[in-house]
DNA sequence: CCCGCTGGGTGCGCTAGCGCACAGTGCGCA
DNA sequence: TGCGCACTGTGCGCTAGCGCACCCAGCGGG
């Protein structure tokens, strides 16, 4: 059921009807995208778009004084690299991988030429790109008003969404990479979850334990998120 | 040379050649809008596209228990309405008149039909839309990282950019509506800011005195803003 | 099997920013 | 011209999160 080795489990890819995804099958190369590997880098031309279907990949800014933060993920559900058909070619953030897996991906030309063409493949990647807007806009806010537990509790939500599984694959210090705060931060926050029973966590592995359990922790901006999410890529 | 009776006073509408605008003008409207005026709210369809030539508009939100954020401002530079050609035809956000002032719009379906005449003014609106998203992003990072003056000082300098004074009208609570935090923080920060001579302001009024000197005290963020705008959309 | 290293736990002092409360003051309007 | 109110100034206690320092422990390689 579930193959990494098949393009339609990326659900844009698999959105698209077989008159749309044909003329890109031939030109969609599988690629394996390892930990913290580096997809593009600010101001660097984009030569590929990647369609995640069991990698995870975080849209990343490191600030002049080297502190981090995550502005959006990416998973299955969409693309990474939309500056190639925005028209800006580069962005200021960076593009990393955050749990290694696979990717399909595109060279820029047939990207562009498919957006060209204006058909169902522009209007859900335009749709994705407002979902993606989406996603950072409440990261803005979730950033200024909510706990750093309510965050945590969120962006677990949001990265288990992206995987077939409930165990994540993450130190908590790639986690406070993330979000942005201090390690300690994070072991502290998911050490309340741990004792309230919703997760369990060693070494580096994160097991989800009670979904209901971290909605009812987090803040509202992961519902925000996904009902946006599903409005505009299912509805 | 300042009219704001002129639909060029939006720098994407100057963009256009001849031949994209003309058939626009016709349908364009001036209208005048007020402060506090709100243009859409989350999840309600929008009838228009608003290009602002003297007013500034904020993309807001508010959370579940009452607090607010802006995630980015639209004035001159750009257009009001994102959601309409992305396809979405809502967002999760508000969009609220911060400086009253004038602004032409369109209905939604003429701008729609030109969007997809696939000419210009889509790659034009695209550029913009990644050019906010570059906007939102650094909101979301400077929420995280920096301090209130930085925030403050960020928010004036692009502020000041959409304005032709070097005066804004402008509470102090509004600006702490802004940016999300206590009206007391702006105070201090506002203080500090007039003590160095950068700005002075008076009930309602700030004017700024010594631009470079606020862009010393910044944070990189507008810088990057900046940057990334004009590379966009007048590289 | 055990050694070492990476990942996690904890404590302590510090600061920025919050919430609240209340006191001035300039500006517009009567 | 002065009254009132919307803005602004300030103080105080509180908390979340930071930075640092150090310790413990599980896991994987030799």
């Amino acid at each position: 059921m579930f193959s990494p080795h098949n393009p339609n489990h990326n659900h844009l890819l698999a959105a698209l009807p077989e008159a749309d995804f044909e003329p890109l099958l031939a030109h969609l190369e599988r690629v394996e995208l390892a930990l913290g590997e580096m997809l593009y880098e600010p101001g660097v031309q984009m030569r590929y778009v990647y369609f995640p279907t069991t990698a995870i990949v975080s849209l990343h800014y490191i600030t002049a004084s080297g502190a981090t933060a995550e502005t959006a993920g990416v998973g299955n559900e969409g693309v990474v690299g939309i500056a190639l058909f925005m028209g800006g070619d580069t962005t200021s953030s960076s593009a990393v991988v955050q749990t290694a897996g696979y990717a399909y991906r595109l060279e820029r030309h047939v990207l562009q030429d498919a957006f060209n063409r204006a058909g169902l493949l522009q209007r859900l990647l335009l749709r994705y790109t407002q979902a993606l807007m989406t996603q950072i806009a409440q990261t803005a806010i979730c950033n200024r008003h909510h706990t750093v537990e309510q965050q945590l509790c969120r962006w677990l939500l949001l990265t288990l969404d992206r995987l077939p599984s409930r165990e994540l694959v993450m130190t908590q210090e790639l986690v406070a990479n993330m979000l942005g705060v201090r390690r300690e931060s994070v072991t502290q926050a998911a050490g309340n979850l741990q004792d309230a029973g919703y997760i369990r966590y060693r070494r580096g592995h994160i097991a989800v334990l009670d979904r209901e359990g971290l909605q009812l922790r987090a803040c509202e901006c992961y519902e925000v998120v996904k009902t946006e999410m599903s409005r505009l890529l299912c509805g």
